[in-house]
DNA sequence: ATTCTCACA
DNA sequence: TGTGAGCA
């Protein structure tokens, strides 16, 4: 298929669609047109880099992934790619240092908010996840 | 009608 | 990452 069914089918523009081309993500064939040419998996591949960029791993690190992923999506990663393994903890070393500090700027707001004398405002409600 | 590359109020 | 230009 050409980009603009992928585009179609996967809710990713065209200029996406090439983007990820140039990060190496994607690797169309060319038509004699010179058309990107896709095949139909490039259709879940798409949604595995949208998912992958959503973790907020960086497209060389997709670029990685995505080979190890087969239709499953997920679990079977590990198993077939353990080169990988330590590459993704490194990534969610960083998810969690950006937790800890998006927790350290609610604090700081929290506290500027609190920090008013009185009045009824819905600044503060309750803390989602402790109850 | 579609896609391609390149460039930027 | 969108948008428009000028082609093929």
């Amino acid at each position: 298929m050409r980009i603009g069914d992928l585009a179609r089918r996967t809710g990713v523009s065209q200029r996406l669609l090439r983007y990820y081309e140039e990060q190496d993500l994607l690797t169309p064939t060319r038509l004699p047109s010179g058309y990107r040419e896709y095949t139909e998996d490039d259709v879940l591949r798409v949604a595995h880099i949208r998912n992958l960029l959503a973790a907020g791993l960086s497209t060389a690190t997709i670029a990685d992934v995505l080979p190890c992923m087969g239709v499953d999506g997920e679990r079977l990663i590990a198993s077939i790619c353990p080169e990988l393994v330590d590459e993704l903890l490194v990534e969610r070393a960083r998810i969690s240092e950006s937790i800890a500090a998006l927790v350290a700027a609610q604090s700081a707001l929290d506290t500027i908010i609190n920090a008013r004398p009185a009045a009824s405002s819905p600044a503060e409600p309750a803390a989602a996840g402790s109850s």
